[in-house]
RNA sequence: GCCCGGAUGUUGGAAUCGGUAUACAAGAUGCGCUCAAAACGCAUUGUCCGUAAGGGCGUGCGGGUUCGAAUCCCGCUCCGGGCACCA
């Protein structure tokens, strides 16, 4: 594509200059007030893809709009830099993950770079520098500390192939590991974890004030599932003093239950299984050792029949309310780490337990009265509002009243209490893996696990070291790193070879960036106090629950366990903006999927700047795109676009055109400007790019015809100055080169362009006149125009008239200046 | 199964508060410029009827509210995403 400007060598001028000349570096005592700008940091994969491109655009568009806007500008980038693949490479080729990492980072870097995003690089980060790992080992001895990191035995989800411990959304639903495919087993394994439960009440009741999409708040707040109900200690029939405690929502319909389930895992089932039942027992439990979590609460298909999913124990429980017994089971869709791990079964008002109830032969009580002929319309399980039934002293109470007072009843017998249960579980960080932060602990046979004491950190992997494929960590395999003494009695003791989630990473960078150059603490508490929270946050949507959560948990804890001031906002991301992503043949595109267009094609010919213009252009921002065949004439038309700018603006300085007084057109090209500054300033803080371009097209268009006519030279050159105004934060380079040679100096020092209200204000406007709701007529009236007037106005149409023929309006509404409606019927 | 989105010309999309449906762009067609092509410029481009003026229809489907619905309500269909035997 011929282009009307050497689109290369400008790009290249002006990404050189605001690298060398430091441009967008900022203090952290800069009088102006602050910004801090922040697109999530990426994992270096490697040269960067389009939702890299569309990510950082979007975030280079705040950074430079901002920064005219007045602000001291915090524009970041760091790098997501420990994690499996550099490990995996390090297996297949040899190479140690930290240069094949490096190497990941210098093509993404030089990607972003190379699309005129711009940073202050002197606070750039990487997870995997030891100053970095100083720091986050740091943040986790003070979480131990406080309480807030532990270590239990666990279930995990084991990946055979990869020999890890995955992560519940690395595994597929159908139970396969979402890198190797291999069926994902349940193992037992000592880990550690923070306890975000904690801060449960907290993460949630805090999303309110949150100035996030609320698609994510809600995301959030599910995934926390905060439910209130209350526990019952239900009696074992034959165990004197034994009982089994259960959580339900549903304390109303205890009337109801007619059966009750374990978790296979649950410690009790050893103690209440009878030997008539234990080999059906125990062949559950094999069966659901084998399986992950996954697969153990998916309904899809394969798994084994709903029937064989449940055993009977042999014992019975007693229900508090009415005294009877009822059988005791166990089922796979019981889980141990939700709630107590038991459940009472009530089936008519749960489908899952209606299901069961019926595949068992179990009886089904209601104890709510369902709508009229809601049996006769083959309806189950029933549980909306109604009167309470067959509930003795509850009866004929709402299912509201009833909870609360079954709650009061079994506080009073002492058979249970009020309990609000999270669904949120605490956050498992071990990882079995060499690429990531080590946790610095020591376990000694006589003091148990000790931390390393501060002084001696950070502890760093060693580099001489073997990637093996057996999946067993290289630390845990590297005699000079696991032999140490305790830091206590100085007797032999062995490192701790886990590392840590590099969720842990990611979710205190946006602190560090505050002032990386501190090297005696995390982060200056003023510096994190002046910039924090984010302001604006920008990432992908795939981020919604876990980095977003564990930051929000990690910010809360670091203030309360005093790594952080006291003043520091708890929230750490005042402004969230998801964007949607890149589709590709129905499918996210990324690597993994290989579905990739890399940028570089189109820097070397249409430019970054039309690829920034095309991706702000293509559509909202929050929306999915989809990359088909027609995707490259699009980016084409947005280069056309730059090369009309270009010759329009170019053009226009050197022309002699009229001076003096203005004329009709040149109002109208005045007022034109002034309505495109209003409203693309407006679309760019409503987050309407797309909208913001097209404006931008249409003052082109128009710039364009008046230029070839009579055009005063003043009118001209304040339009196209206020044009490149405009584009400056989404077409930065073309357009400060064209703003030098129209002026000599730096675009993006100048101040946003402002409005002026009295050429934005219109004098006239289009009336539409409908005759029943159908347009019939348009006219102009002055946009002061009263009711009675415009009702005149319409009414004397001929079109109206016409379209009355005679018939008399029965009613005529008015919404001056914009519209009347003569209704001729009452219809 | 539950929850959250979405569906507008040939295509991406616009319509910010219930008030002119289709801005802007892509594609297509025609014309100009050119020896020619590209580039550039101009024009047309929802659909049906009509020579035209003009009119009918039209925002996934079916209803409803309203003077007026792409927008609000009810019931569907399809697509995308999230969560999942969560008690």
């Amino acid at each position: 594509m011929a282009r009307a400007y050497d689109v290369q060598a400008v790009e290249q001028k002006w990404q050189a200059r605001w690298r060398d000349e430091g441009t967008y570096e900022v203090d952290n005592d800069d009088p102006r007030p602050p910004f801090y700008a922040l697109c999530m940091y990426p994992y270096p994969s490697g040269p960067a893809h389009q939702g890299h491109v569309r990510n950082y655009t979007f975030g280079d568009l705040v950074v430079r709009y901002q920064t005219m806007r007045g602000k001291a500008v915090l524009s970041p980038l760091g790098f997501d830099s420990f994690g499996l693949p550099a490990e995996n490479a390090a297996i297949r080729t040899g190479t140690h993950p930290r240069t094949f990492t490096d190497a990941r980072i210098g093509e993404l870097k030089e990607s972003l770079v190379r699309l005129g995003a711009v940073y202050d690089w002197r606070r750039e980060v990487r997870s995997h520098d030891p100053s970095y790992i100083h720091w986050t080992q740091l943040i986790f001895l003070r979480l131990l500390d406080a309480g807030l990191a532990y270590r239990r035995n666990a279930p995990v989800n084991w990946c055979p192939g990869c020999q890890t411990v995955l992560a519940n959304e690395q595994v597929f639903a159908d139970g396969t590991c979402e890198r190797s495919g291999d069926p994902v087993e349940t193992r037992d394994l000592e880990q550690w974890f923070f306890k975000i439960t904690d801060y449960a009440d907290e993460l949630l009741t805090a999303l309110d004030d949150l100035e996030w999409p609320e698609r994510v708040k809600l995301m959030q707040r599910n995934w926390i599932g905060r439910s209130e109900g209350a526990e019952l200690d239900l009696e074992v029939v034959g165990h004197p003093g034994l009982t089994l405690t259960v959580f339900t929502t549903r304390p109303d319909t205890t009337f109801g239950m007619t059966y009750a389930v374990m978790a296979p895992e649950h410690p009790l089932v050893e103690v209440v299984t009878t030997p008539a039942c234990r080999a059906a027992v125990d062949e559950l439990r094999a069966r659901v050792a084998s399986e992950s979590e996954i697969e153990r609460t998916s309904s899809g298909e394969g798994g084994p029949a709903l029937e064989k999913r449940g055993a009977f124990t042999g014992s019975s429980v007693v229900n508090p309310f009415n005294g009877e017994q009822v059988p005791l089971y166990i089922a796979d869709y019981v889980l141990m780490s939700y709630g107590t791990g038991a459940i009472m079964a009530v089936p008519a008002e749960d489908q899952r337990d209606w299901t069961f109830a019926r595949l068992h032969g179990l009886p089904i009580v209601r104890t709510v009265q369902p709508p009229e002929g809601w049996d006769e319309q083959g309806g189950e399980a029933y549980t909306g509002d109604g009167a309470k039934v067959n509930s003795g002293f509850l009866d004929g109470l709402t299912v509201v009243e009833a909870k609360h007072a079954a709650i009061d009843f079994l506080e009073r017998e002492g058979r249970g209490r009020r309990k609000v249960n999270y669904r949120l579980r605490d956050w498992l960080v071990s990882r079995q893996r060499f690429w990531g932060c080590p946790i610095p602990v020591v376990h000694c046979p006589t003091h148990g696990a000790v931390p390393v004491p501060e002084d001696q950190l950070p502890v760093l992997a060693p580099d001489d070291v073997e990637f093996l494929p057996t999946g067993q960590s290289p630390l845990a395999l590297h005699e000079g790193f696991r032999r140490t003494t305790c830091p206590v009695c100085s007797e032999p003791a062995e490192r701790e070879t886990d590392t840590m989630d590099t969720f842990v990473d990611s979710s205190w960078y946006f602190l560090r960036f505050c002032d990386p150059f501190d090297a005696d603490a995390p982060f200056g508490p003023s510096a994190a106090v002046h910039w924090m929270p984010v302001d604006q946050y920008i990432g992908g949507i795939e981020h919604a629950i876990l980095h977003l959560m564990y930051a929000r948990f990690v910010t809360r804890a670091l203030v309360d366990v005093g790594v952080a001031p006291p003043d520091l906002p708890r929230e750490p991301f005042h402004r969230l903006f998801t964007q949607g992503m890149i589709r590709m043949d129905g499918s996210k595109m990324s690597k993994s999927k290989g579905n990739l267009i890399a940028p570089a094609r189109y820097y070397e010919t249409v430019g970054a700047d039309a690829l920034r213009l095309f991706h702000l252009f293509v559509g909202p921002p929050t929306d999915d795109f989809d990359w088909t065949d027609q995707t490259d004439e699009v980016i084409d038309g947005c280069g056309r676009f730059l090369d009309r700018l270009w010759r329009l603006a170019g053009a226009s300085s050197a022309q002699d055109g009229r001076s003096g007084a203005y004329n009709d057109a040149d109002t109208g090209v005045r007022r034109a400007t002034h309505r495109t500054i209003e409203r693309v300033t407006s679309d760019i803080e409503r987050w309407s790019y797309n909208t913001a371009v097209a404006h931008c097209m249409e003052q082109v268009n128009l710039l364009q015809r008046y230029a070839r006519e009579d055009p005063h030279r003043e009118v001209l050159a304040d339009a196209v100055d206020a044009l490149l105004l405009l584009l400056a934060p989404m077409a930065p380079h073309v357009a400060a080169e064209l703003w030098e040679r129209r002026h000599g100096d730096r675009l993006h020092s100048r101040p946003w362009p402002v409005h002026d209200p009295a050429l934005v204000a219109t004098e006239t406007v289009t009336m539409v006149v409908q005759v029943n709701g159908k347009v019939r007529d348009r006219l102009e009236v002055p946009v002061t125009i009263g009711d009675d007037e415009a009702k005149d106005v319409a009414l004397a149409s001929e079109r109206v008239s016409a379209a009355l023929s005679g018939t008399a309006p029965a009613r005529v509404v008015v919404r001056a200046p914009r519209l009347v409606n003569v209704v001729t019927s009452g219809a």
